[in-house]
DNA sequence: TTGTAGGCGTTATCAT
DNA sequence: ATGATAACGCCTACAA
């Protein structure tokens, strides 16, 4: 009964039509559900389909129709709550215009993240969403010029071929500097793990707020493999800590019970992309949200728009809120 | 200059090949870098390429060679650090084999995993790996009689036609259990929030474990959006407690630090996937550990194996490893 | 070393 | 309502 599927060779539009005894015209019209088929012949094309186990070649039908209805996402890394809201979004709207998402993950490498585009573009993805900010620019420039790109992050200079849709990392940051303010701290740093053109616009921000209120800075950066150095910190008599993101965060705290430092009572801790994790630690972490979901599912439309011809790039920027939770006093 | 990509004709090999003034088949050779063409041709066809932004159509190539040289990967959940690692190996050996990887995100609903399954198929992609326990048997079935397919969770009752590689999770949970034991718990739980086969195979582990050492079992199951009621389990004077993985742990951590519950004084806990949360938080995680970069190589290997010819299913189980942390105290 | 020609599985146009 | 037939972009014998 599988026999036919034998030597590796997958049953075709033709076996179907053969079997149901029509031309492969009609089958192919009846399993697409076409008008003009008639019921006797559009259920004995599906029969046959169903008998053979039958799948559509979508290289074959891509080929012809010069769409695949596919939308590709490009990840800066699995692992990052952040994403997985922006994805979320991303597969809703498709679905709702009938796509389909697939996902290529950078593994937050530059080379990788490459491979991942190129793949989705030789696959004739119908449209790209990037979502990292360590793609070079030049591949943003040919992605964009190739197919409808939308890139997900900040970029500190976005190129005339890509879309973008972000939060806004620089008001972010001076929101959280100006709570910790408002709360009464003095000294406050901004610590990160990575060097992003995000991160930048995050130290933007909070070189913004503190020079506004007249506070010095204090910014950290530790590269992934360095530890961390609380006592460092608080030797510096800083009593307050913005970080690049939930997961850095999450190390403070971390660190913070160890060394018996109290948080938010000896060091207040501010998170970035309000992820689960926020909402996981103890104490319950302060964090800005910025709106994933919807970003996600405007990328799609931002797609759809440029293929319906729009040609000028699209700049979006959301506004990201602060969500106090415990690892913050109370101002 | 990018007038030839106007109306969104995107350059065929044809193109190249015209600019270069050869054949389709001198470019086609050219472009992969076959034996047998002149230096010089190669060069030719090599800057038309490059100047009319050439890029192959993995379509048309996937239609006439019969292979994609993509492996599709389908996961349960996108924000599971215990998939992360698998993609990991997945991607690194994939592309050891010159590769490509594609993923699609399940979203843990079992319509979204079958259609991302039908995607992949679709697509053509040369090997499945799926990782998730949510899947329809009927729809493994079917995917393993089509394409080589390898199943990385565990399975009551894997199909003949998939591949299955996963670690031992009765014996995993047991490991955790006797762990227990021996620090001197008397009262041991297992907390879950899914009703995986995954899940249902740790919960024999615990019976197990704990009818041979002779002492009562408490099983439960908070489903999702439920509240974890630790009250209660300390009302049943349950001292220790294994869940399904690490993020059932961090929740059921965070709670006792609300409800000034020590741990693991007063309560003992055990996660399972040994994710990077486990060493996040704080206390730090004990959990179980499996080798999923390997596991994720492996199911490479395992499809390749397949395409070579192999016709028996694979059934692979690896051996988990407790990695004891500060959240259990030592024996 | 290079070119010609046929075909991969599907859709779409044009007849019938 | 149905059926031939011509693409789609690429690879690969086979011929030259």
């Amino acid at each position: 009964m599988v026999a036919e599927l034998a030597a590796g060779r997958r049953p075709t539009i033709i076996d179907v039509a053969k079997r149901a005894g029509v031309s492969k015209s009609l089958a192919s019209r009846a399993l697409r559900g076409d008008a003009g088929v008639s019921t006797s012949s559009r259920d004995l094309v599906l029969d046959a389909a169903q008998e053979l186990g039958y799948r559509p070649n979508s290289a074959a039908r891509s080929l012809v129709r010069g769409v695949s209805g596919l939308v590709g996402v490009v990840l800066n890394q699995l692992d990052n709550q952040h994403h997985t809201g922006i994805v979320q979004g991303v597969q809703g709207r498709a679905k709702e215009l009938n796509a389909r998402v697939i996902i290529g993950n950078g593994a937050q490498n530059p080379e990788e993240l490459q491979r991942q585009i190129d793949t989705m573009i030789e696959l004739r993805v119908d449209g790209l969403v990037i979502v990292s900010s360590w793609v070079p620019r030049q591949v943003l420039e040919r992605a964009g010029s190739e197919v409808p790109t939308v890139v997900l992050t900040h970029l500190a200079d976005p190129p005339a071929e890509v879309d973008t849709i972000a939060s806004d990392d620089v008001y972010g940051a001076q929101l959280a500097v100006e709570h910790l303010i408002q709360a009464g701290h003095q000294r406050i740093a901004y610590l990160s793990r990575s060097a992003s053109a995000t991160s930048q616009a995050r130290i933007d921000g909070v070189v913004l707020a503190l020079e506004t209120a007249q506070l010095p800075c204090t910014i950290l950066q530790v590269d992934a493999g360095e530890d961390i150095n609380l006592q460092e910190l608080s030797a510096s008599g800083v009593d307050a800590v913005l970080c690049n993101n939930d997961l850095t965060a999450a190390e403070v705290i971390r660190l913070a019970h160890e060394q018996q430092v109290q948080v938010p009572g000896q060091l207040a801790v501010i998170g970035y992309d309000n992820t689960a994790l926020a909402r996981l630690l103890y104490p319950s972490l302060t964090s800005i949200d910025q709106p994933q979901v919807n970003m996600g599912r405007r990328a799609v439309d931002a797609i759809a728009e440029r293929t319906a011809g729009r040609t000028e790039a699209l700049r979006e920027l959301y506004t990201p809120q602060l969500v106090v939770r415990s690892s913050t006093a109370q101002p």
